[in-house]
DNA sequence: AATAATGGCAACCGCGAAAGC
DNA sequence: TGCTTTCGCGGTTGCCATTAT
């Protein structure tokens, strides 16, 4: 009847482990390999729960373990949060060398603060001044948010156990993306398409793909055609340190390569104060794209200035935009069915 | 110098899904 | 098919070192 017991005995559950126990750990997986560490933990006699074993050694005793972050890493889990949340396991497999536990508590004890120093939500993602502002605005547009929801819950098993599957269905979405683009006219830069995906790329850069899949969220999010334009490249390419930019302010826009944007770790373009946000959809799609800076190809974001100058030249007629976001919305339902349905059935 | 507060790291624990019988 | 256990994951807690008062 089913398999025997792990370990139900807590005295031995004790919190320290001493050194003799690593010893024997590292011993044993040596002589033995990685297998049911329960069996492991009576053979090894060092009277430790099987999964508490485990545990330490692939926490602490695993020798391809590394120990400091570098700060580019430390961008990269910001902007995976930034996209799928606390899913560290899967943060952790982007990062070698890494366990889930160590992400987990360098975010919990680092980069949570300096997110909230820079004045972001480090579960949103977004300013706070942005969160007190819809705050006073719920309500919105939950079908949009329940579909992100949606999305997140399939992430795991279509990048972990099914890659194949998974290169079809970046297929499909590349080819609704390329039609889409062209339904809505998108003067399309050379860059644009390789920075979500690359056909001959294998393994796929999971964070590009996520990057991807946030791609098509805000694009049936309607209320930041600006998300559209920008460019999605390399977290590497985006900036050489997170320890160096508390100079660089939620309000710069004009970043050099060695700069961080912090745009990035935020959703939904947040950054945009209220009342430019509010006319942003009043931009065509041109103008977006010159307001991204994406016509050149280059990630940087031009200035507010520029887009305050735009702003207060344009005109109102924003239906044809929505409309074709409504359209490729649809669409996109019709190739993905999975994202309309209830997270939670 | 003593004590309290804080921070960082490692381990513990509960839950849900998967797997074995 | 149902029960039981394992496994993976993520949140929480405990411990220790450092800093502040």
């Amino acid at each position: 009847m089913g398999r025997p017991p792990c370990c139900s005995d807590k005295v031995n559950n004790r919190r320290c482990n001493s050194n003799d126990e690593d010893a024997n750990t590292s011993t044993f997986v040596s002589k033995h390999g990685i297998g049911n560490w329960a069996t492991m933990s009576k053979k090894s006699g060092i009277g430790r729960c099987g999964r508490n074993q485990k545990q330490r050694w692939n926490n602490r005793l695993k020798p391809d373990l590394k120990q400091d972050f570098t700060p580019q890493e430390e961008e990269l889990i910001i902007k995976l949060h930034a996209t799928i949340g606390s899913r560290w396991s899967i943060i952790a497999q982007q990062l070698a060398g890494r366990t889930d536990n160590d992400v987990k508590n360098l975010w919990n004890t680092k980069l949570k603060k300096k997110l909230s120093a820079m004045g972001i939500d480090p579960v949103t993602h977004k300013p706070f001044s942005q969160i007190l502002t819809d705050y006073g605005n719920i309500g919105g547009f939950p079908k949009a948010r329940t579909r992100f929801v949606s999305l997140n819950r399939e992430l795991k098993g279509a990048f972990m156990s099914r890659p194949e599957q998974l290169q079809q269905s970046l297929q499909k979405f590349q080819n609704f993306n390329s039609h889409c683009v062209t339904t809505i006219k998108l003067p399309k830069s050379e860059t644009s398409e390789e920075c979500f995906f690359s056909n001959n790329q294998a393994p796929v850069d999971l964070l590009s793909e996520f990057e991807a899949i946030k791609f098509v969220t805000e694009s049936s999010n309607y209320n930041s055609p600006k998300a559209i334009f920008l460019q999605s490249n390399s977290i590497i390419d985006c900036s050489s340190s997170l320890l160096s930019s508390s100079s660089s302010s939620a309000g710069s826009h004009s970043l050099t390569e060695n700069q961080v944007n912090w745009s990035d770790y935020l959703l939904d373009g947040a950054f945009l104060p209220s009342n430019i946000k509010d006319q942003e959809d009043t931009l065509t799609i041109e103008e977006g794209l010159v307001c991204s800076g994406a016509q050149d190809g280059s990630n940087n974001v031009s200035s507010m200035e520029d887009s305050d100058a735009l702003l207060s030249t344009k005109g109102t007629s924003s239906s044809s935009f929505v409309e074709s976001m409504l359209e490729c919305e649809n669409e996109m339902f019709l190739n993905f069915p999975g994202l309309s349905e209830d997270p939670f059935y």
